[in-house]
DNA sequence: GTCTATAAGGTGATAGAC
DNA sequence: GTCTATCACCTTATAGAC
């Protein structure tokens, strides 16, 4: 399990995620990434047998993390707690790997959605959340929590020309993502009469960083 | 002024945002998009000179509208009424378009930020959020504007899987992108002291719709 | 305004030597 | 693991007839 590899793999990956980002997928040529890492396209035949597997390569561990979020808060109760739970550990997901990787998921939608490990990505997402809010939530509740899962993983690349430092702009995102789930009213219907509303009035407090 | 063409021009860019927004615009050819229509590619050369030059057709009055609704809220104070009117003018040219362009606009932002009408498109977002906020406001507010004018716009599209109708979905989107904009601070700092404060509780219903 | 025919170029991918 | 050389394919774009 050591690292007996080149590292060459690692490195037409993480060479092949900054250009799709910047360039898009398409525009992105193998020869192009080939000439980065200063070997020949064949060479990148060696490592992936296409170039959609070095997409696919790119996104496993993502979509495995986004599975243990989900896993998590499918045990848990559908608490304010639990949500903004949720919101954070998807955060830390989402700052754990390159900032390009994220920024490739929200700028080449369309793309992606012609790759099928996009699908993959698109159906988790959905699901994620889908554990901030009740199934037969109203559609603007629905809507705020897929914008607070945008806000906490792409708040970096959003705020591109504020100029401040990329842990400060996290911070936003996170703080923005907290509230909106916060605010969130947690049945299909206006919070009134449910017992859940305990939980409506303890926090407030944005937890930023 | 009368509609004295034959109106084909106007068929090439329906089908082209159709397309470029559903598969991308580089996976959609001249060939795919002349072939819908039942023509050949050659024939698409007559009213646009290069690939690119329809997307550029596509945005340009998009691009106007913008700016007037800039220059509006340039003329006007910055209080919480000419910002909640800046996300309902801004949602109006939104929806009066096919609905698939801004899904290009969100969908397809790294093939965009490359054809240079992109980066016109961008500014214009960029400054129109602006006028949503103080200049030197912190990065959680900027970020809160930017997603409102998200909200307001894209909301039939990041609702997808959602079973409810379009005009269902943008009223939600108008909803969360208000509620976002009221929530603001007005200044760079907490609004405490500030002369702005008079206009800062007489909202919180949502008109939406 | 639309067609046929074609040019010129880049792309993803493969074969086989080293 | 990386190379050279090459392939088949598809693309945008153009020329010129009708």
């Amino acid at each position: 399990m050591g690292e007996r590899r080149s590292g060459t793999r690692e490195k037409i990956q993480a060479v092949a995620v900054e250009l799709f980002a910047e360039h898009g997928y398409e525009k992105t040529s193998l020869r192009e990434i080939a000439e980065r890492l200063d070997v020949t396209k064949a060479a990148l035949y060696y490592h992936f047998n296409t170039k959609e597997d070095i997409v696919v390569s790119l996104f496993d561990d993502l979509i495995a993390n986004v599975d243990e979020i989900i896993d998590w808060a499918t045990d848990q109760p559908r608490t304010l707690e639990t949500r903004q739970e949720v919101i954070r550990r998807y955060g830390c997901v989402a700052r754990n790997r390159p900032k390009s990787m994220m920024r490739f998921v929200q700028e080449s939608k369309a793309t992606l959605r012609e790759l099928a490990v996009g699908e993959r990505l698109q159906a988790r997402f959905q699901t994620l959340a889908g554990t901030l809010h009740m199934p037969d939530a109203p559609p603007a509740e629905q809507l705020r929590c897929s914008i607070a899962l945008l806000s906490v993983s792409a708040a970096p690349f959003m705020l591109k020309e504020l100029d401040a430092t990329d842990d400060e702009k996290y911070a936003a995102g996170l703080e923005l993502a907290l509230e909106l789930v916060s605010s969130a009213c947690v049945g299909g219907r206006e919070p009134q009469s449910k017992p859940q509303s305990k939980e409506r009035s303890k926090e407030r407090q944005s937890t930023a960083s």
